[in-house]
DNA sequence: GCCAACGTTGGC
DNA sequence: GCCAACGTTGGC
């Protein structure tokens, strides 16, 4: 799950312990939050459009889907005129801090490891915000933290 | 700061 | 429904 650090970081999130992803405004992130996600699952905390873009913690998903009522916020950055109270676009999860990497996973390094060349967070023009990771990926991942 | 890649918008 | 124009993402 990609976030500008600018805008929250996984230090930000250390010292709140959860807080909500809110702010998507993508319809196959929605997708993904809405169905692909349950309580417990763990997600790498990416660091975008930033010095050193990459992977520099660990979390979970804290809670179901629920609307992401920043959309109806007019102030809010993320507000969507479209988006109703009855019946809302956008959607949310808590997640919650486990811990920082002991190595930041740079995406310079993902890129390199050929074994993990199908993962969609390398590919040219991937703009998801949040991508999908494989089991194998994530344990593969976890093993270049001791390298 | 540049720009490739992609999503969205809206005229037709 | 097509597609040009525009906006955004995010690596570099």
């Amino acid at each position: 799950m990609k976030n500008e650090p600018d805008d929250y970081s996984i230090d930000n999130l250390k010292k709140d312990k959860t807080e909500p992803w809110d702010g998507i405004r993508n319809y196959q992130v929605r997708n993904m939050i809405r169905d692909d996600m349950s309580i417990g699952d763990m997600a790498f905390f990416y660091h975008s459009n930033c010095d050193i873009p990459g992977i520099y913690g660990l979390m979970t998903i804290n809670s179901k889907p629920y609307p992401d009522h920043t959309a109806f916020n007019k102030k809010a950055k993320y507000y969507d005129v479209k988006s109703d109270v009855s019946k809302p676009t956008w959607l949310m999860v808590d997640v919650k801090y486990k811990r920082k990497l002991a190595k930041i996973i740079t995406l310079k390094k993902l890129k390199s490891e050929k074994i993990l060349s199908k993962m969609r967070v390398v590919q040219k023009g991937n703009r998801l915000s949040i991508t999908e990771v494989e089991k194998k990926d994530w344990e593969y991942i976890l093993s270049l933290e001791k390298k």
